[in-house]
DNA sequence: ACAAAAGTGTTCGTCTTACACCCATGA
DNA sequence: TCATGGGTGTAAGACGAACACTTTTGT
């Protein structure tokens, strides 16, 4: 009564001893208006249809779980997440009514701005929900997306360059706007020049724009002291 | 070709999509004098007969992960952990030979002095080996004890309470014991005056012994200054 | 001139590190 | 009295938090 996945369809795998089946679920982070959001996808049918939930599926024959996440990420909202790495695995037998189902939980981060959330396959549909705003989840998402959350906010804070992963162009962005981002993830506020010289000794790697010819490397149009601007280097150092 | 567990018997339990088989990785490591060790199974039949590995087995139908690595440990070794934390997945395909398999890492800490080593049910022998003298492991498992080992490290140096699952007699030990355990799993040769500050500042559980009535509460027979023995309060605070 | 944010420097307290000193015991 | 390790104190340096100050723009 617990083995089947489709009621209908005839089985075909067959093993020796039982077997659980193996999927990834997907905790999306990003910014908007400056504040944390997560994305969901309301259940098209099955248990807690109409619910929603983490996206998320089931582990291909000839793939890692990494490439598990990353696919199902792809196939349910069309995004490709600058940062995706493995949390926490949620293995209690009974956790999924339809039988036996063990989760790997994944934290993910896409730039801030991110709008386009393809119509998903087995969704009926998807949404940035805020984190302190958030609907009742299906299955036991809600302790993982805790798990998700905690995880990375510890990552968070002993590597900066994740934080990169939230701006909208890497190839030009302010201090100001990395800051920002670091005090919305972390919830806290931090002395702006304490962040500055964080920076600096931890050496991310970033260069300020513009040291050829024409002087573009600056913001314009503000009424204050216009910002530098800077790039990410991929290259160490 | 790659379906199946053990050859000869029959297939019983059928699925309508592949499932990998799920298994627990143990990585036990213990003190031996003053020396880390890691705990290797020596198979003695299926891929890799006749080569050292780690104790682990395959994922029970009404079991967690957890609960998976704790009964493989006492089934294949006879021991008890005292600390048995998930530290790391494996999912590439192709890592067993027999077909498809994830395997769940895990670090366990057992103390100092064990000696006993229960015959195994499917292990032709068992042995500790100082993890600076390798054999040769079977499988992937080289990979997987080194991740455990940089993840257990990691824990280490972020809560101390772990040191505690080396020590041979949790209800009598002295500092000098443990700033021993702490420079073996670190590696690292540590301060004793700072040491000591160390654990008085993270206000570790531990209590000095004998305040009550006579005073068995050092040790006797050194010859330099006795030191006061300690015990570990199970209570916070 | 003023507001606002960029960018820099300075101070203060805490934590880490290294090392020095006395204490208790057995030989 | 000497060697050995227990137990404690202290000074120097590294690090982080808080805050003051100058700079550059638009209005």
């Amino acid at each position: 009564m617990n083995k089947r996945r489709r009621a209908s369809a005839s089985p075909s795998f067959c093993y020796t001893y039982p077997r659980p089946a193996v999927a990834t679920d997907i905790a999306v982070f990003t910014l908007r208006d400056g504040a944390p959001h997560v994305l969901l996808i309301k259940r098209g049918g099955g248990p807690f249809a109409g619910s929603w939930a983490l996206p998320g599926g089931f582990l291909a024959e000839a793939e890692t779980l990494d490439e598990c996440a990353k696919r199902e990420l792809a196939e349910e909202t069309g995004l490709t997440a600058t940062v995706l790495e493995q949390c926490a695995i949620f293995s209690a037998p009974g956790r999924d009514p339809r039988g036996r189902v063990i989760s790997v939980a994944y934290g993910a981060l896409v730039p801030s701005g991110t709008v386009s959330l393809r119509a998903a396959t087995d969704a009926a549909d998807a949404a940035w929900f805020p984190l302190d705003v958030l609907p009742p989840l299906a299955f036991d998402h809600a302790e993982i997306l805790g798990s998700v959350r905690a995880h990375v906010a510890a990552r968070v804070e002993q590597d900066l360059t994740l934080l990169f992963a939230f701006l909208a162009d890497p190839e030009h962005f302010t201090l100001r706007e990395l800051h920002l981002i670091y005090e919305a993830v972390t919830g806290k506020s931090y002395d702006r020049a304490n962040f500055r010289r964080r920076i600096r000794q931890d050496s991310l790697p970033i260069t300020p724009l513009g040291e050829t010819g024409v002087r573009t490397a600056h913001e314009s149009g503000v009424r204050h002291r216009p910002a530098q601007y800077y790039r990410i280097v991929e290259g160490a150092g």
